[in-house]
DNA sequence: AGTACCACCTGACGGC
DNA sequence: TGCCGTCAGGTGGTAC
């Protein structure tokens, strides 16, 4: 699931209901999700609590408090939840924390395709990640100075992390079909004037993503997601929508809106 | 150096 | 019903 929209809703509700509370305990499974050892996930959050959070990209930070930053990463099936009676537990764990309240936050993971790391500093983590500027606070120019240079198909190079960070598949083709661009057209056949109606697209897409919860169910009906199914029609000119395969991934796109170079 | 592709996990769904 | 292949909103390593 999580992209940026759903990692920044991921932020609100750690912050909701999971900062200034002591942590008593840390539960662990033996999972590769775990880039840092259990025992210092141990030694570094037991007794402290979480300050805030940040968000870059598809990771999530949490502070603890004077002793550096819990980074989680999602993956495909990543999700957390906040909950108290056994009955509410979740299946697959693989991060447990438990409050001094009587509370509990779970990460959970089912594919066990995400992360969980411990980092002194957000930009040196990135810069050692290989994370590229935030797709919600790039700005213009350097949006545009990127995607210049890259020879990549534009799908590929805007999903490319170390580039921008926080677009996946599926906003990836919202963008597009919004910006009325193929998925396959190179970026150096962008003109400036088409990577700035990306960009502003982009920004418009993540901030409705956000502000309906990152449900795809809930964006406005014009959007390409309520639509994403190959055959569907296309809710702005009613042609068809078709699915392609662009650097592996599943790829819907309107084969009326957005016609190749 | 920059791009492309497959392996990594597990479960859901559709076809036979 | 049951088995099998395919697919899923991500990415790291490796091969061009």
């Amino acid at each position: 699931m999580p992209e940026l929209p759903d990692v920044e809703i991921f932020k609100k509700y750690f912050d909701a209901t999971s900062l200034h509370q002591n942590i008593r305990e840390i539960k662990t499974t033996g999972s590769r999700v775990y880039k840092s050892s259990s025992k210092t996930l141990k030694n570094s959050l037991e007794g402290h609590s979480f300050d805030h959070t940040s968000r870059v990209g598809k990771y999530l930070f949490a502070q603890i408090k004077s002793n550096g930053f819990l980074v989680l990463h999602f993956g495909m099936t990543g999700e957390m939840k906040y909950f108290k009676k056994e009955e509410e537990k979740p299946d697959y764990i693989q991060l447990l924390v438990s409050f001094t309240n009587g509370y509990y936050l779970a990460y959970v993971n089912k594919r066990k395709l995400g992360k969980i790391d411990l980092a002194e500093c957000i930009d040196d983590f990135c810069k050692n990640n290989n994370i590229g500027p935030d797709a919600g606070s790039v700005p213009g120019d350097t949006f545009i100075e990127i995607f210049s240079k890259s020879r990549a198909m534009i799908k590929s190079s805007l999903m490319d992390q170390s580039q921008i960070s926080g677009l996946g598949n599926i906003y990836t083709d919202e963008i597009l079909y919004q910006s009325q661009i193929h998925p396959e057209t190179g970026c150096g056949d962008l003109g400036e004037d088409e990577l700035n109606r990306i960009y502003t697209v982009m920004h418009r897409v993540l901030d409705t993503a956000i502000r309906n919860d990152a449900d795809p169910a809930k964006l406005p009906q014009d959007y390409l997601l309520p639509n994403r199914a190959e055959g569907n029609k296309c809710p702005k000119c009613k042609g068809k929508i078709k699915k392609i395969r662009v650097g592996g991934r599943s790829t819907y796109y309107c084969e009326s809106c957005q016609k190749k170079h």
